[in-house]
DNA sequence: TTGTATGCGTTATCAT
DNA sequence: ATGATAACGCATACAA
């Protein structure tokens, strides 16, 4: 029932040509020509169907964003509604829509698949898929646009990501600093590339402060409030003096956790997290953490994948993010000699 | 580059209409020709054009699920990711995408006039659009299938919602039944119908119980854990004995306001909010609450979705989901008499 | 049960 | 500067 460009052009009284061209603002049109089919498009405010467009152009003007769902049940962390406010901003501006899939693992393969070549996306952006994922593999075969959220350690792959590594560093430096020696990491997932760069930024510090690495001051958890909970629990008997946890969310777990042994923060053990959610200025007390920005990299990759897109041009390209302590009162000078 | 039907056609020797019969399970096939076709199919993993089907048969398997950005600042609540989860859960199932707009004030009237013209999405699903926001009624009118997320007035519009006056009301009679005094509300934004049904409750509950309703025990909050916040600092000097909170993250403000203030929840005074975050059971004290389900609300509400989409059926309806009062200890008999 | 022919609403290539 | 016309890849009414 809506109108079509034939419509418009019978309106207008001029052919279907012209009216495209005004629409797609090209230069070729006799001003006052463009004027008047102006004029009857937005009289019957007239929306040209993308279908047909992505049709006869092979351009959709539509990006894909798939979020793993093995990562989705974080999706109490605002991480992900962060990200995809930044997807959706830089889209907003640049007359792109996307199309979002939570894929739960029995659908996974074929989605990714169906995704890649049913017409529907001009690029797609992958977030948090698991490291070594062969997903990974039909992606880059496939030759659409693409760009990860989540370091790839090869390097012929699109990703962007923050220096997990040197940021984790950073924090377990800091707790170093302070003077704390029993210095224990609650990790995230290990097959997820940032619960395992984030242990091994935490190794590094260790190792080039000529601490021991003590396996048991190593709880492993999986990102959530309740892991970070049970993996302080389990690292309790081995007491350690400070904690660096990979994440903020499992930060608030394992601040309970101290909380219910009646150990005080951060007197008996500082915590430093990794994040810096909204919350983590309002804990008490108040959460030393990285902070990353979840919606500058969603606008960031976006812009990436938006320019691949319409230059053509697929050079591989590793972009990372800058992150930054954020030292609040968690560790104060309480603790130090 | 990729395979169309009549490629697929040549390949297995019938005609690209027999392909197509095959990809939409169509019943008048020979057995043989079938699996015949859908070998060739498999081997080259073809995938039918998304785009060229919808220009075809007018129907995309898309819908579009828009979230006004007013309230997307909210989005550091896990109500709309649990949404999106219900949402997009349903739509896996039954073969549909989703298209997601985080809309910004803005552009906000275009992209729905664009949304609903623009041939891309067979329905459309609003969430939390504010009270007599015009757009509804282009909704309305466009005859496109839609549902709303939070129940509008007119009888005339579908949506889907909780019942917040009742549930509302139940809360805070809760607290009545304990003995409380002088029951404070914590509001939500009056143009948002949850803030205003939530509201609306509250004073029905005095009203039911002969408490005289006081204005300065009404404080009108933003949804966000900061308004909670400064909503109750300036409800403090009137001395409440408790409050009834319109959200969870408000209510979690509402603490910390209290716990500054050196005030004791729930001996001086007692919280009851209104969402049952999965944080809420892990404040100090447990938070009691309303307890409503945004993954189911999301699955519900898509399900209703896509059956008008496939009837072509367009009966009005109003769809109200159950909520469960959730009583934690934040309101023990510590302060009865 | 299968094939043929037409149309969906654009863009893009030619003419003019 | 503008118009005619051929794709784009599929669904579908109709014919066989």
């Amino acid at each position: 029932m809506p109108l079509t460009l034939e419509d418009i052009a019978r309106l207008s009284g001029v052919s279907r040509s012209t009216v495209s061209r005004v629409i797609n603002e090209e230069e070729n049109v006799k001003d006052q020509t463009r004027q008047k089919v102006m004029q009857v498009i937005n009289s019957y405010n007239f929306q040209p169907n993308l279908a047909a467009r992505g049709l006869a152009s092979g351009r959709t003007n539509v990006i894909g964003v798939v979020i793993p769902a093995s990562v989705t049940v974080i999706f109490t962390d605002p991480y992900f509604p962060q990200l995809l406010q930044g997807v959706s901003a830089v889209c907003n501006t640049r007359e792109y829509s996307v199309m979002l899939w939570l894929s739960e693992p029995e659908y996974e393969r074929r989605m990714i698949s169906r995704i890649l070549h049913n017409g529907l996306v001009d690029g797609v952006l992958v977030a948090s898929i698991p490291m070594n994922d062969p997903i990974i593999e039909s992606i880059v075969e496939s030759k659409m646009p693409y760009i990860l959220i989540g370091r790839h350690p090869s390097a012929a792959v699109n990703y962007l990501d923050v220096d997990n590594v040197q940021s984790s560093r950073k924090a377990t430096m800091h707790l170093v600093r302070l003077g704390y020696k029993r210095i224990a990491t609650i990790t995230g997932i290990q097959n997820q590339i940032s619960g395992y760069d984030r242990y091994q930024g935490y190794l590094k510090a260790l190792q080039d402060s000529n601490f021991p690495s003590r396996p048991e001051l190593v709880a492993e958890g999986d990102f959530t409030e309740e892991g970070g909970y049970k993996a302080m629990m389990r690292l309790l008997k081995y007491k350690p003096d400070a904690v660096f946890v990979a994440s903020d969310t499992m930060a608030y777990g394992a601040m309970r956790a101290l909380r219910e042994a009646n150990l005080r923060i951060p007197e008996d053990v500082a915590i430093v997290g990794f994040d810096d959610l909204p919350n983590s200025s309002k804990t008490i007390p108040p959460l030393t953490t990285i902070r990353q920005m979840p919606s500058m990299m969603g606008s960031r990759a976006v812009e990436f994948l938006i320019n691949a897109i319409e230059s053509g041009v697929k050079s591989t390209q590793g972009i990372i993010m800058d992150t930054e302590l954020v030292v609040r009162e968690s560790c104060g000078a309480s603790t130090m000699e």
